[in-house]
DNA sequence: TTGTAAGCGTTATCAA
DNA sequence: TTGATAACGCTTACAA
């Protein structure tokens, strides 16, 4: 961590050559000497020169970093993810940087100005507040690819799982069970995934020749508390369901809390599965099943997208599609404990 | 979300005035005749015209922006402390950008260069892999300090809890309630607090002349799987302890599961105190007693202790401690249901 | 109150 | 292969 105040300029004056060959020399550029390379080499070393990259950026309108919008930090969802981000760019020699939205408008278009100001060289999307015409619009000038929650009416690159099939998949699991009565604790935030998995949820009622009704999707806050109260509407009911099918495996947990208090035994008395194969879905007792997101591979399909964007200006909006997977644990009966 | 690529140059020749206007304009300079100002303000709107912050940043060696820097994501233990920073610096008028090292040498160096290529105005560290001269080498040229989690042997400003003493208060509370053999799951990564804990930990056993052993402190990851094998551990001794002392909140749910599967019932035959007041630590069945950390608060202060030094240079290095709680769950007896 | 022009640290064009 | 110099977009003395 040597910290110079050195420029390109002071450099050239010490080596006695032109800002363009210390220029050359930090580049890479094809034709400059070995001689020459090699005492600006030295120079740049034993001095600890670092290239300002505030100058290089104003004059290549490049910065080789890109931006994560995430809605929150406290859902760890996003943490494998972004591992899986920062691995691929990493070996593309990209910086991550993050930023934290909170449901914030403004603030989203202050980070945006990262982008359109070229402080970043492209933005991957987790959650957008902006209206779609905005983000289309957007898109189409710059690097943006939306990750796992595209806004919809939208036409960006995009990656995710198909959460409606997800959801059919879970609750046809639970119908396969014998389960005739399922409720589903769903969301108010997420609007996309949630609407989807509200569909698949219905088809797969439909598919099991079950009806549905309204009162079995019970909207809920994302978090442990929610999942309790949503819990208690269902269970509440004239005519309460055998299983649950909740959008986040925290909302499942709150969930089996409730039960708990009612003493009813999940997993026995009341299946049920969750979302996201979260830390907590594998600590809690018992342990929930869920649908399982390929999470690193989000993350680096995201990038690709990305990049595709940023060497390709031109390139083609691709919504690419990854597959999920139902992992059963106690909550759906210890057969599969 | 207007996009344009407008310059300063372009908004002075359409409003017949000096870029220098312009830019007093934009900048809110107090001498501009209110006539100019409305003049360019509307052609600015009208145009959607955004300074471009590259040639801002290059003049003025400001970027209002500050970078955090986190050791992971994983741990949502910091999503709290990093909204009492978004909400601080958002009065403020400062960007915040999260950089995620993984105890990556390299890459820490590569996002600490934001701070000396003059990227961001400052930088909060949660953890940091350099060598501590380095780090005072650092931070004597540049605003940085450390929050939760100093480097040992280092001088920048910093914050953070006693964890000393918090170790003491949680180990002399399992001593007051009669626990004589006590065991600690302590940990290998964050030097500097769990070598405090250690000795909070030691000291309140001396301080209640119960005999210290090496074999009762084990070493555990961070995670619900190194809480179980830690635990293991602790109860393969000879002579195990009544009581643990855990650094984390998921180490002790850990250490809860294998003590079920030892048939071993927490808060009755074992008490258990983790760390952090993690959302897990109320999930979990039962409840985890635990030490809570004034995240907010640390967040808050993090931010003003990093102005002080941005906006005053020469500011002298303050280590502000602030109180941490205990908070009485389940895990240590049920009269505190 | 406004304009002129230099300069922040680079890269890229052109000429040598 | 190398050097001189303009340019990126902005702010700020200094002059008018």
């Amino acid at each position: 961590m040597v910290v110079t105040k050195m420029t390109i300029k002071d450099i050239a004056k010490k080596a006695e050559v032109s800002t363009a060959s210390v220029s050359r020399v930090i580049n890479n550029a094809p034709n400059v000497s070995e001689e020459l390379r090699k005492k600006v080499m030295s120079l740049i070393d034993e001095v600890g020169y670092k290239p300002n990259s505030i100058g290089k950026q104003l004059r290549t309108s490049k910065s080789e970093k890109i931006l994560v919008v995430l809605p929150t930090l406290s859902n760890p969802f996003y943490a494998t993810i972004i591992k899986g981000i920062e691995e691929e760019c990493s070996e593309l020699n990209y910086g991550v940087l993050i930023a934290v939205i909170n449901l914030n408008n403004e603030l989203e278009r202050k980070y945006i100005e990262l982008l359109t100001t070229k402080q970043v060289d492209g933005i991957i999307s987790f959650f957008s507040t902006l209206a779609p015409d905005e983000i289309n619009k957007m898109a189409e000038a710059f690097p943006y690819v939306q990750c796992c929650e595209p806004t919809e009416n939208t036409s960006t690159s995009s990656v995710s799982i198909n959460n409606k099939k997800a959801a059919y998949d879970a609750v046809s699991y639970l119908t396969s069970c014998g389960h005739k009565r399922i409720g589903m604790i769903s969301g108010y935030y997420f609007k996309t995934s949630e609407r989807e998995r509200e569909a698949g949820f219905k088809e797969a009622l439909e598919k099991a020749d079950i009806a549905f009704s309204e009162e079995l999707i019970v909207k809920s806050d994302y978090d442990y508390e929610g999942g309790q109260k949503a819990c208690k509407k269902l269970f509440d009911l004239e005519n309460p369901p055998t299983a649950i099918f909740a959008v986040s495996d925290t909302i499942a947990i709150g969930a089996m809390k409730y039960l708990s208090t009612i003493n009813k035994i999940v997993g026995k008395d009341v299946d049920i599965v969750g979302f996201d194969n979260a830390t907590v879905s594998k600590m809690s007792s018992p342990t929930v099943s869920t649908v399982s997101q390929p999470r690193l591979e989000l993350g680096q399909t995201a990038v690709s997208l990305l990049m595709d964007k940023i060497h390709n200006s031109s390139s083609i909006n691709k919504s690419v599609v990854l597959p999920h997977k139902l992992i059963f644990r106690e909550s759906t009966g210890i057969k599969f404990k």
